[in-house]
RNA sequence: GGGCGAUUAGCUCAGGGGGAGAGCGCUCCCCUCACAAGGGAGAGGUCGGAGGUUCAAAUCCUCCAUCGCCCA
């Protein structure tokens, strides 16, 4: 028989085994096999720059669980793996090791920056990749794909100049944000909003007619150079008169008007506003209802520009300044208050973001959100858990046009070209040379490029061939489920929905699981900044690839963050190590083994019971597994491995192991290869590695070469057994009760000791029938049961169900301990008795309550009656 | 300002109308022939507060408090 070694080594297994089903191809879903259901999974593909974070090791471990069970489950399963382009970021990262050799991407041109992105992405890329497969990740890596790669940017182009055909694509002066660091436009999405602690600068700006001033407040006087209003409620009392005259700009000298506009909120400052359309959303806003000019007075890169005269040249805050300075010396700075407002950062680099007017590509989002609400308001994608449907909705009924277009490089570039001759605008799906209004060769392409997000919105299905009619896509899409975290609710599953309901004309996926986030012991996000980062390749290097999993899984509780420790790790490590010890314990018991049919009228109290709780654990596994309740499924496995099978079964089957009793010796045997069969297929989703290490070592005969393809264990009607688990609790129970008398008097747990059971009925019978389970759990020596018994002098009594137990100390007795103990019990079960007794006197519980919780009231009363006329009777029995 | 979530043992969290649970930590005992990364036994909570519904509330409803998140 082949036998484990004694510790568990990781490193040697887990390297072994994932080559073994690369090399068998497990992982590959085959598109032209009709004879299973499939089960499709797009991962959502980390960034090219990434290297695994806890993040990524929840969402693939997720992933990875559902693919392998649905495997299991005969499903012809596809995870379809893949990393993202990651624009802003990737291009930042480029950027800076250029700046490392003092370069720049300008000096270097577009096209040498890009061929350098590309060889970084050859060099770094597939670092992520690497590390997946260190989780153990099942993905079917012959199908991996970039979100730049040949086939998917021939879906990008087809889907931009779609919707342009459309008329869902458009390109339009709008004020957008805008990052001055990463010099590109951003979506409303990537802007991050930030409480800060600012200032409300009140400035005076004289009437050009001399009569006085108007007042305004603002928190950005810097772009007061930009001013082209002074706008009030046309309501407002204070002001009425105002509105047609003219002011003159501070510093500037401009004349601009004062108008009338029902926006402005008379209760906020002073309630008159200075309107800068070039500058802020709103006052475009009104700018462009009145007719007004936009004056901006900002570079690209947040320094002023020519419009901001003495101050060119300026970084927008120095300006800031220099321009309170001057007004505060022409004596036109009312006051300053201190005001907290809500600043929005760059969500990549972090840099305050400018409202920027500018020219962009936008897509008219309403048409495709309404089919993206439809989809899941009728149960066509359900989302989960629940409540972030609500989210969904929320966003997807007040979505706002998607600016996609990015003035950076690295990216899907846009497929327009702008004739220098005619000015016509071509869309087209091919790289053009000539106009395709006047022929013109005098063409140029749009140097922007679009959103990443537009791209990976195509995943679902740019991964599967899309525009081509694939077998892939005809048999993998919709895809069966999303596993996705909620911070890219919007940014990804909503577009996804948006474009997948579009070009393919049908969801992208039936589910959508949505996971927590991970977080540090004290609940704070892991940064780098905080150094409170646990590294999941480090955590895998120290203890296994399955303990970092299984402990990612029982701590995913949906609607709630993991808090992640190291500790946390540690302890389920030794859960892995307990597997091990415990199947070692079964390999070395193995002699002369042969595989038979466990007939179930042989079976013992012990083995029925066991094999009733393997049921039930199979069954609230699955059911977990259902319902994507990840950390059901590990600790209804955890708790039947540890505390049935390991502390109760396993003790109890030594007897047998040990024993002359070949035939009993052969049954157990089987049983617990059995049961290491059924468990090592239950937990294999979530610890792959020593599950099949293990597995493979059972002498079994098997329906498959791996136990990733074996078939996930389904429970056994037959084997549930009410009356065995009933009964063997009672057993459990006066083991319980003798090892806590030796506690409690400083006996060794394995020196033995009598037994003297008074019981009656069922009790008696167990007692009878099963003192060698506790002989060899409570160890103890001659166990005598009667009806009747004369309570033996110096002895230590407990109350199990019906049944008193005696144990005879003599002189090691210790009254007053015993005193204490039974008292206590005592107190505690007449406290329980009123709470009966209260209920059971109450009229109304009698008459309202339904009868079988009156009769189960009942029968804890009469429990709890017996047990307290023994407990008094021992008491009284030490007074004496 | 609108919305969502959380509040249960020292810590981390399950539970979700009818006898308060787990893991970790803590205390005591034990290197007993699978496992000291282990075994045995314990201590520890008026389930955030106040109302309400109900025969019955940790659980359902309302309000409040504190913390967190999303959106404006």
């Amino acid at each position: 028989m082949k036998q484990l070694p004694k510790v568990y080594n990781p490193k040697e297994v887990e390297g072994k085994w994932y080559q073994f089903w690369q090399d068998k191809g497990f992982f590959h879903a085959d598109e032209n096999d009709d004879s299973r259901p499939t089960y499709s999974i797009v991962i959502p593909p980390p960034n090219v720059t990434g290297s695994l974070h806890m993040g990524h090791a929840l969402n693939s471990t997720l992933q990875d669980i559902l693919c392998r069970w649905k495997r299991m489950e005969g499903y012809n399963v596809l995870w379809m793996p893949g990393t993202d382009h990651a624009g802003i970021a990737t291009q930042t990262v480029v950027e800076r090791e250029l700046a490392k050799e003092g370069k720049s991407r300008w000096e270097l041109g577009r096209e040498e920056f890009l061929k350098k992105v590309w060889e970084w992405k050859e060099k770094y890329g597939n670092y992520i990749v690497e590390q997946l497969k260190r989780l153990g990740c099942s993905c079917d890596w012959d199908r991996i794909r970039f979100t730049m790669d040949e086939g998917f940017s021939r879906a990008v182009r087809e889907v931009f100049v779609s919707l342009y055909e459309e008329g869902l694509i458009y390109k339009g002066e709008y004020i957008v944000n805008w990052c001055p660091r990463c010099h590109t436009a951003l979506s409303d999405l990537e802007v991050e909003y930030k409480e800060e602690q600012g200032s409300l600068w009140y400035i005076k700006y004289p009437l050009a007619d001399g009569s006085g001033f108007i007042t305004v407040a603002t928190t950005r006087p810097e772009t007061m150079l930009g001013d082209t209003a002074v706008a009030v409620n046309p309501n407002d009392e204070r002001y009425k008169d105002f509105v047609g005259k003219k002011v003159v700009l501070p510093i500037v000298g401009r004349e601009i008007p004062v108008i009338g506009d029902e926006y402005v909120d008379p209760e906020f400052g002073t309630g008159a506003l200075k309107i800068t359309p070039a500058h802020d959303p709103y006052d475009f806003e009104i700018g462009k209802k009145h007719g007004l000019d936009l004056v901006c007075v900002m570079n690209p890169d947040g320094t002023m520009n020519e419009n901001a005269g003495k101050f060119k040249g300026l970084d927008r805050y120095e300006a800031r300044k220099r321009i309170v300075e001057e007004l505060k010396s022409l004596g036109l700075l009312e006051k300053v208050e201190p005001y907290t407002h809500s600043v929005g950062h760059c969500y990549r680099c972090d840099t305050v973001i400018e409202p920027y007017v500018s020219t962009q590509w936008f897509v008219k989002t309403k048409p495709l959100a309404e089919p993206a609400v439809e989809a899941v308001e009728k149960g066509r994608t359900r989302i989960i858990p629940e409540r972030w449907t609500k989210v969904y909705f929320e966003w997807m009924r007040n979505i706002r046009d998607w600016c996609i277009s990015r003035q950076i490089w690295w990216g899907h570039r846009i497929p327009a070209w702008y004739c220098q001759d005619c000015g016509e605008i071509s869309v087209s799906r091919e790289d053009i040379t000539r106009c395709l209004k006047c022929g013109s060769e005098n063409i140029k392409q749009d140097e922007d490029v679009l959103d990443t997000w537009f791209s990976s919105a195509l995943w679902p299905f740019g991964t599967m061939g899309w525009p081509e009619k694939t077998r892939l896509l005809e048999k993998f899409y919709p895809t069966s489920c999303l596993v996705t975290g909620f911070d890219i609710l919007f940014f990804w599953v909503a577009r996804m929905m948006m474009m997948g309901l579009k070009f393919m004309g049908d969801v992208p996926f039936y589910d959508v699981y949505i996971h927590a986030l991970v977080r540090d012991e004290k609940g704070q996000k892991m940064s780098k900044t905080r150094g409170n980062v646990i590294d999941p390749v480090e955590m895998m290097e120290e203890y296994g690839t399955d303990a970092l999993r299984f402990t990612l899984a029982i701590l995913a509780a949906q609607g709630r963050d993991i808090r992640l420790s190291e500790k946390k790790i540690e302890a389920y490590r030794n859960f892995v190590n307990k597997i091990w010890n415990a199947a070692r314990f079964v390999f070395m018991n193995l002699d002369g083994f042969e595989e038979a049919e466990i007939e179930p009228e042989r079976l013992t109290l012990a083995d029925r019971w066991i094999l009733s709780r393997l049921n039930r654990t199979v069954e609230a596994a699955g059911k977990a597994l259902e319902e994507y309740e990840f950390d059901k499924y590990a600790s209804s496995i955890y708790n039947f491995t540890w505390h049935e099978l390991c502390d109760w079964y396993i003790e109890l089957a030594k007897e047998a192991l040990y024993g002359d009793d070949k035939e009993r010796k052969a049954l157990v045997q089987n049983i617990l290869v059995h049961i290491f069969d059924v468990l090592m297929r239950l937990l294999h989703p979530v610890m792959p590695f020593i599950t099949e290490e293990i597995w493979q070592a059972l002498p079994i005969s098997r329906e498959a070469d791996s136990i990733m393809v074996a078939r996930f264990p389904k429970q056994n009607e037959g084997w549930f057994d009410d009356e065995a688990e009933r009964d063997m609790g009672f057993i459990m129970d006066v083991t319980a009760a003798i090892r806590n008398v030796k506690a409690d008097m400083g006996i060794p747990l394995t020196k033995r000791v009598d037994v003297i059971a008074e019981a009656k009925g069922r009790e008696k019978e167990l007692i009878e029938g099963y003192g060698n389970y506790i002989r060899a759990l409570a160890f103890t020596d001659s166990i005598s049961v009667k009806e009747e018994v004369e309570r033996p002098s110096k002895s230590a009594v407990r109350v199990v169900g019906d049944t008193s137990i005696y144990i005879p100390l003599g002189d090691v007795i210790d009254f007053e301990k015993e005193k204490a103990r039974l008292s206590r019990e005592l107190s505690k079960v007449e406290k329980e008795l009123e709470r009966v007794n209260k209920k059971l006197s109450n009229r109304n519980f009698l008459e309202k309550a339904p009868p079988e919780v009156v009769e189960k009231e009942k029968a804890i009363k009469a429990e709890l009656e017996e047990k307290r006329q023994r407990l008094i009777e021992a008491l009284r029995s030490i007074e004496e």
